[in-house]
DNA sequence: TTCTTATTGCATCTTAGTTGCAATAAGAAT
DNA sequence: ATTCTTATTGCAACTAAGATGCAATAAGAA
C-alpha cells in the first residue's frame, strides 16, 4: 500500500459525498467501505477480488456481493473507477485517482499486464469522438498478444 | 448481402482450408457451415447471433452451441473473425475478409455503433508494442459513450 | 425522534461459456 | 473401396458472472 493511500481515499470518498448529494443518493457505510478497499487495490483486480478484501479487511461487516454489483455503476459515474482491460472474459477493473489516463498490453500467455501512456493515441480518439459528435464517456484500449518473455515459446 | 459474399466467403474457406492442414485440424462440414454463415453476417454479432443464423440456414443440420464456441478460436486465429466491441458484457464479433481494421464508438443509450478507421492510432500501438517487444495479436479499441442523438437527453 | 424511501442482504434466477464422454466422421493408410 | 485412427461432434450437466424481486434496514430530512 503506497503513501499516498489516504490522500487517495480520502479524496474519493470526498467525491463520492458530493456525487450522493448532487443525485439524492445515500451515502452508505457500505459503499464508504467498498471505497477504501478500491484505494487499498493498486492494480487491477475483478469484482470477486474487490469483495475478498472487503471481506478480509472488515470480517464482521458482512457486505453482499449484489451490493457491490449495485454500487460499481456509481463509482464508474463518479469517476472513481474504469473498466481498464478488455478481452479477458470477465471485466477486470482499476481505480482511477492517482493514475493519469492509460492503456494497456496484455500477454495471452502468462497474463503480464503492461501499462502505457500516450497522449498522442488519445488525443487521436477525441479527434474523432469530436468529429463525429460522440460524448466520450469511457475508453478502453487493449492490445491483446505475447509479452517478450512469452513470444518465443508462443507458437 | 453485398456483392462480395460468394469472394470473401469462398477465399475465407480457402484459407480455413490450409489452416487446418497446417494444424493437423479436420476441415468439417460443421466448420464450413460455421464460416459461411459467419460471411452472411455482416455487422458486429454475438455468438447467438450466429447460431440463429446458422440455424435458420440450415433447418436439417443441428450444429451445437458447443461447437461454435470450440470453433471461434480457431477461426479467429486464421484471421477470419475478431473480437470488436469492448465494453458490452457478451463478446461481440465480426468478420475481417473484406473489411479494413477499425475501430468503434459505441452509444450507452441507444447502442448504435460508429467504425472509425485510424492508420495514426493503429500507428502509435504498433511503435508502442515494438518498444516494448511485444508481439501484437489482437487490438480492441472502444469509446463508449453517447452519440449525437443521444447526448442531449443522457443527463 | 419520527418518517420517508433509498439501499441492503438474501435467495433465486438468468445466461454466457465450459467440460466430460460416448458416438460420429475426417481423412490417411491399406 | 475398406479399414483404422483419432479429431470432432452433440448432448447433458456444470460453472460462474451478473441481475432481480422482495422484505428488512438504515440514511438523512423534517
Ligand atoms: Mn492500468
Ligand atoms: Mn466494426
Ligand atoms: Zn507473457
Ligand atoms: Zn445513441
Amino acid at each position: 500500500m503506497p503513501g499516498n493511500y489516504l490522500k487517495e481515499t480520502d479524496q474519493a470518498l470526498t467525491i463520492f459525498k458530493d456525487y450522493c448529494k448532487k443525485k439524492q443518493m445515500r451515502y452508505t457505510l457500505e459503499r464508504e467501505t467498498m471505497i477504501k478497499a478500491l484505494y487499498r487495490l493498486e492494480g487491477h483486480f475483478a469484482v470477486d477480488d474487490l469483495l475478498r478484501n472487503i471481506r478480509r479487511h472488515n470480517p464482521k461487516a458482512r457486505i453482499a456481493k449484489t451490493s457491490v454489483y449495485r454500487a460499481l455503476p456509481f463509482l464508474m459515474d463518479a469517476g472513481l473507477l474504469r473498466e481498464s482491460i478488455a478481452g479477458v472474459g470477465s471485466i477486470v477493473y482499476e481505480h482511477t485517482l492517482g493514475h493519469r489516463d492509460h492503456d494497456h498490453l496484455r500477454c495471452l500467455r502468462c497474463g503480464k499486464i503492461v501499462e502505457f501512456y500516450s497522449p498522442d493515441l488519445i488525443g487521436i480518439q477525441t479527434r474523432i469522438c469530436r468529429k463525429e459528435q460522440f460524448l466520450a464517456v469511457r475508453r478502453i484500449n487493449t492490445v491483446n498478444g505475447y509479452c517478450r518473455l512469452c513470444k518465443d515459446t508462443a507458437g
